[in-house]
RNA sequence: GGCCCCGUGGUGUAGCGGUCUAACAUGCCACCCUGUCACGGUGGAGAUCGGGGGUUCAAAUCCCCCCGGGGUCGCCA
């Protein structure tokens, strides 16, 4: 009978409360404070967490109690308890703290409506201080900024705000939200070894000394590529990871030494079937956590070509417009000397266009040739367009550049634009890449300058058709542009020894907003073109058997096509949190040199240790 | 390694050659206050202005070096 089993059920809560209302050490809490509602009144409740603020007015003492999940107000008045109200106006913020006592209804008028627990209070009966704080070194109830090194060595303290919870809770729930999907599409969950070996090629390893070993080392792994695909050729086609990655290179406001990568690899596939799951996922993650945010669907293709082209970098933000446009061929036969120099050593002539900042100041049009200075251009060319005698001119004082422009180009250039009188023409005249670099970081400051940016927008889009190489000047030699696993397309296969460069491969991106937020490829899985490519990237045939020779066994027995793509974690994360910066979604990180600011990371070691390492240090300086 | 920015009570800022015996807000401490919710009121303590050197009659303020932090270029297959 159903009312039996409330009777059960109500007499054994019944004696849970006589339980703790007599031992209140052995349970610290009935409830959370998002347990409680206006349905709570009336019931006996403890609770334990973290005095948020105390507002004493003398007779009454208010306190906001704050556990993880949200806060509640706890009354404590003389007359209902002179021993709680004399033991709450000990209480400082920070302490830790157990209350009881009944749920009232707050007094009409005196509800807080931006409060959760708002029409509700904890009535005090009684107080239990367990453990004080400390005034702590930052505020902990107000979003206030605070120098990121105090927040760090207090990262204890720092996560406990608001901010740092919230982006806590987002990255679970992104990570169960993402676990959720792919277990549901017949994918395993499988673990790879962080001690591997070290294959010194694109990033620098994290290197682990082995002690049974003198002399050798492992390395941490940059990612577990070799493993999954290793996973491929044992059949289980379908695996996922949360895999920590290590790269021992410069850290950045997107980059740290460790990262986490939903690192995922599928058998029986082609570009398509990647590309597709990660539309369905990235849809299914925008709905689930961040409903707030618009993700445009379906997500947009662009290729590698037509990225750099239209945006001069292959991780655009396509949330707003402001394309470049290629001038080369207006100013082909300018007096110009800059564009003549450019275009005869061949350069490119490429620009953008800023509507309505005509009127830019020398000091603000000063500011953006600083800027474009910056990411290697010579300089930048802005020309202010104006109303001529006859049609659009050149604001002559916007630029010393002005008067070498001929009028023809300049309404060529206007038109390609669609640029009106009012609008500044921004342009550089260099090499291709360093052009498009220069355009790339100009067009995202004026777009934030011009407030361009809806930061409620998540513009994801998918690059593909990467080259499958990138020249390496410095070392005069073909670099993989992905990794030398990637797939060439079958139809560029033929040019791989006549025109590497032109080579197209599987490998795609997905970017989000102006970061490169995955990146995955379809895999070469025959021995003989993985053994070619090795070759093309210079890598002798005794180098190859020493860091390679176990994978290309492994195409030899039966590894099936497949492919994958590993989607970043944190820069994911961030974008959700509507941050700026890795580390605000990170709950312990290193510093931008790489330090570990509460537990003082790296640090020295005894001889003792470094002895049974085989390791001797050199002094540093 | 290069370039740019920052460093002032616990926190966040102002001050940018003399009026600084360093200001404001908040926090902290004490007292007052029975419906607040960033409670309010009164009073108080708290800073050798990141460190060192220099210029000057005079430096928080100008210059140099160092330290710490952030951003970025290189680097990140």
């Amino acid at each position: 009978m159903a009312s039996d089993e409330a009777a059960k059920l109500k007499a054994f809560v019944g004696s849970i409360i006589i339980l703790w209302l007599t031992k209140r050490e052995i349970l610290f809490r009935t409830h959370s404070s998002t347990d409680l509602t206006v349905r709570s009144v009336g019931s006996m409740v403890t609770l334990a967490g973290w005095v948020h603020r105390r507002r004493d007015h003398g007779g009454l003492i208010f306190i906001d109690l704050r556990d993880r999940d949200g806060l509640v107000q706890v009354v404590f008045d003389p007359r209902v308890s002179a021993e709680g109200h004399g033991a709450a106006a000990t209480l400082r913020n920070e302490y830790v703290i157990q209350v009881w006592g009944q749920i009232g209804r707050r007094p009409a008028g005196t509800e807080n409506p931006r409060l959760h627990t708002g029409e509700i209070e904890l009535i005090g009966q009684g107080c239990r201080i367990l453990n004080a704080s400390r005034t702590p070194p930052f505020y902990i109830n107000e979003d206030v900024e605070v120098e990121e090194a105090l927040r760090l060595k207090y990262r204890y303290l720092d996560l406990r705000r608001q901010r740092m919870k919230e982006n806590v809770i987002l990255r679970h729930q992104t990570v169960k939200c993402l676990r959720d999907f792919l277990n549901a599409r017949g994918f395993l969950e499988i673990e790879t070894p962080i001690l591997i070996k070290s294959t010194p090629e694109g990033a620098r390893d994290f290197l682990v000394p082995s002690r049974l070993h003198g002399g050798k080392f492992y390395a941490l792994p940059q990612s577990p590529q070799q493993m999954k695909q290793l996973l491929m050729v044992a059949g289980l086609e379908r695996y996922y990871q949360m895999a920590r990655c290590f790269r021992d290179e410069d850290l950045r406001a997107d980059r740290q030494p460790e990262f986490t990568q939903l690192d995922l690899e599928m058998s029986f596939v082609g570009q398509e079937d990647v590309l597709g799951l990660m539309e369905d996922m990235f849809i299914c993650l925008a709905e689930t956590v961040k409903p707030s945010m618009k993700l445009l669907k379906p997500i947009p293709r662009l290729t590698y070509d037509e990225a750099v082209a239209r945006y001069g970098t292959d991780k655009p933000d396509v949330r707003f417009g402001m394309e470049l446009r290629d001038l080369t061929g207006i100013v082909a036969g300018s007096n110009f000397g800059v564009f003549r120099n450019a275009i005869r050593g061949g350069g490119k002539v490429r620009g953008i266009c800023a509507s309505g900042c005509g009127s830019y100041t020398r000091g603000q049009l000063d500011d953006l040739i600083e800027l474009t200075k910056g990411y290697g251009a010579k300089g930048l060319v802005a020309l202010a367009l104006m109303a001529g005698p006859v049609g659009l001119a050149v604001d002559p004082a916007s630029s010393a550049a002005a008067k070498f422009i001929g009028l023809e180009e300049v309404r060529a250039m206007a038109a390609l634009f669609g640029a009106r009188e009012g609008d500044l023409l921004l342009i550089v005249a260099d090499q291709a890449t360093v052009v498009d670099r220069a355009l790339d970081q100009l067009r995202r400051e004026m777009g934030r300058r011009l407030g361009l940016i809806d930061p409620s927008v998540l513009a994801v889009v998918f690059v593909v058709d990467f080259p499958l190489f990138e020249w390496n000047e410095e070392e005069k030699r073909w670099d993989a542009k992905h990794h030398p696993f990637t797939a060439p397309k079958e139809e560029h296969i033929h040019l791989l020894d006549s025109a590497p460069g032109s080579v197209k491969s599987w490998a795609y991106d997905v970017v989000c907003n102006g970061y490169e937020i995955s990146s995955g490829s379809i895999r070469i899985h025959q021995r003989e073109l993985q053994e070619k490519i090795f070759g093309l990237l210079g890598y002798s045939r005794e180098r190859v058997q020493t860091l390679f020779g176990h994978l290309l066994e492994a195409l030899e027995y039966g590894a099936p096509p497949h492919g994958g793509i590993a989607p970043g974690i944190d820069r994911m994360v961030m974008i959700l949190a509507g941050e700026e910066n890795i580390r605000e979604v990170i709950p312990f990180p290193k510093n931008q040199s790489g330090y570990d600011l509460l537990f003082d990371a790296p640090s020295d070691v005894s001889v003792e240790q470094l002895d049974e390492l085989h390791i001797v240090a050199k002094k540093e300086g």
